[in-house]
DNA sequence: ACTTCTCGCTAATCCGCATTAGCACCGAAA
DNA sequence: TTTCGGTGCTAATGCGGATTAGCGAGAAGT
């Protein structure tokens, strides 16, 4: 007869005021023992510990949702990549950041949420407005070669905690951690002209991500440090496993260069193509030419050779992300470390033959 | 003088209420309009085209938090293991479980919370209450052979919706995906027979896990039916790098073993003692003796020969834990299904030498 | 003309939590 | 006895959107 809610009794989680309820306090009360209380209302110790205990034992945990609603904070940070954070093709590519990440995260006391759909073409993958949901975090990491700008920027120009790993300057007041790409390319090709190597050619892929950039900049910076012929130092290519091939290979040998250096991206592609010309051409590094490769070589490739090149800190990106995020959330102030990058000295460059 | 509060006027992105302005209508319609309107309720496709252009003039977009609150469901689903989550060392063996995860819960509208033994929340981790924290997300997926039985029964049983990958049906009313290791295990033990062998030793560690107890069970199943001689078929090794020596595996040669099977765990450990002693005793496999793995050979071993044995879709159970946690969340029904193994026929077994 | 129906739209609530205002009680000061 | 100042707790409200109940107005039926 009457229109009694029993029916909703078990259903879900816990509320605060069904932990009222059993403390036989209000619901109120239960938010100020458990949410911090930072109006610095009095309570008695008692009531304290009876909040205490009946949350334990019902298993009360906070909605976020609602926390975040109610304009307050839900220790969750957000953790978004454009592309999939955990694609079995690039595995190695991303999942060392979350390493890291995740790490620090616990650390600082945060859970992290992973959110999903820009990968794989989720729910709503693409849709424009799929970067939102990461509001439902306190602050998100950003993570991927290619990011949809606009979209950030909003995010950003909302006032909402968003630092990017990799380094992103050109969208204003986005926080980023980098790793300085510029110098640990510069420090390559030093050595390789400490080897005696004259010409060198960097081969990249044909794309204008930072991480591309920052390395042909490094590249190019210590040809010139060095005083060495930049002249066609830089090879794009498109499709790397077309465009590099053995013939290409013989031709800029006799044009004098003797080293090839190959940026890493997710796929490993111009690092690839690079091995497999030289192998199609009959040719051993190090002892025909030498070969570099800016960042680490793809998983599958581990039985290769080791390449010369150098190992970007991934985990240690990750943590310094999320300090950069948990710093922004407490003070508001934006930094953007950039983070060096080790040399490996690797077996795939060797002094240049004589000519 | 008055308490006006129009500092939060400009703050912010527009809400439903001020779209509602612009298009002179109520918050209700442009919920509806721009909601799923999942009610039919028929609204004029004038009233509609105005809310949207409003809408699209404000740059409207909804609050991910408000959304979910609203819904009485965050959309969220946890994912927790009793070993770190990312953990450095054993990156292989969990990392396959989170592909399939990630990618099954993109296409279910899910985003993924993080938790794992270690971190789960750094102020107070290790606490027995744990597991609670899970609470958080609409249901969660439990990872690891050993898990604490007490917690998660109490969860279980307050209907919190919970899947186990890894099969784990003691634990009444848990629902969970496993492999179908017995099958497997089994259809290994035939392929030997087959190949004439009519003795096998399993080598396990001394652990009761389910994923252990399935493997020995499937071997013996198949020994049985295949009516082989399965006295001392099973070797439970504590420390299998010291109890798997050249010395024991001459023994058990000279008592007419000629097949060796070892099952899978986190570090490998028995395969990597086979693999060692065999070496040690100065034979080979397949010529003088066969040897399986009840699973994937650890990653730092794959240029070693393929390991004859099967594959754990791992990226597949992920994926079909989730569907089974949605199931459960949409319906309420508890689902445990047993994912099919793929045999691997590899290249450490070959026929039984003659006695 | 009077009851029924749709059709189109809106007022009122609720979701779970944080915050604000303020109430009841009690001992101490006046 | 009245007033005052804590102390300890709670009612009420709001966050932004989804949902439910239901209200006018014109069309249709009788």
């Amino acid at each position: 007869m009457t229109e009694h809610p029993p029916a909703k009794a078990r259903r879900g989680r816990p509320r605060q005021a069904e932990v009222a309820r059993l403390a036989g306090v209000s619901q109120t009360t239960v938010s100020l023992v458990l949410g911090g209380n930072k109006q610095g209302i009095v309570l008695h110790p008692d009531t304290r510990a009876r909040v205490l205990e009946a949350a334990k034992e019902l298993g009360y945990v906070p909605d976020p949702a609602a926390r975040r609603l109610a304009a307050a904070r839900n220790n969750l940070l957000g953790v978004f990549s454009f592309t999939a954070t955990f694609p079995t093709a690039v595995e190695h590519s991303y999942y060392p950041f979350l390493v890291g990440v995740e790490q620090e995260a616990a650390v600082h006391g945060y859970d992290l949420v992973l959110f999903t759909g820009s990968s794989s073409g989720g729910a709503q993958a693409g849709t424009s407005g799929a970067l939102e949901r990461v509001r439902l975090a306190d602050g998100c990491l950003f993570l991927g070669r290619h990011v949809p700008a606009d979209e950030l920027r909003r995010l950003v120009e909302h006032g909402y905690p968003a630092v990017h790993i990799g380094r992103r300057d050109e969208l204003e007041g986005l926080a980023w951690v980098g790793a300085d790409y510029v110098e640990a390319s510069a420090e390559v090709v030093r050595r390789l002209a400490e080897l005696g190597h004259r010409r060198v050619v960097l081969v990249r892929e044909d794309d204008d991500a930072p991480a591309s950039t920052d390395r042909e900049r490094g590249v190019r910076e210590a040809l010139d440090a060095a005083g060495l012929d930049a002249t066609d130092a830089v090879v794009r290519a498109a499709d790397p496993a077309t465009d590099i091939t053995a013939d290409w290979l013989r031709g800029r040998l006799t044009e004098g260069v003797t080293a090839f250096v190959a940026e890493e991206t997710d796929t490993g592609a111009a690092w690839r193509a690079l091995l497999a010309a030289v192998e199609d051409a009959g040719l051993d590094a190090p002892a025909d030419l030498s070969l570099a490769l800016l960042g680490s070589p793809p998983a599958d490739l581990a039985e290769r050779p080791e390449p010369t090149g150098f190992d970007i800190p991934r985990a240690e990106l990750g943590a310094a992300a999320v300090r950069a995020l948990t710093t922004l959330l407490a003070t508001g102030e934006t930094e953007s470390p950039l983070v060096a990058c080790a040399f490996r000295p690797g077996n795939t460059a060797g002094p240049a033959p004589a000519p």
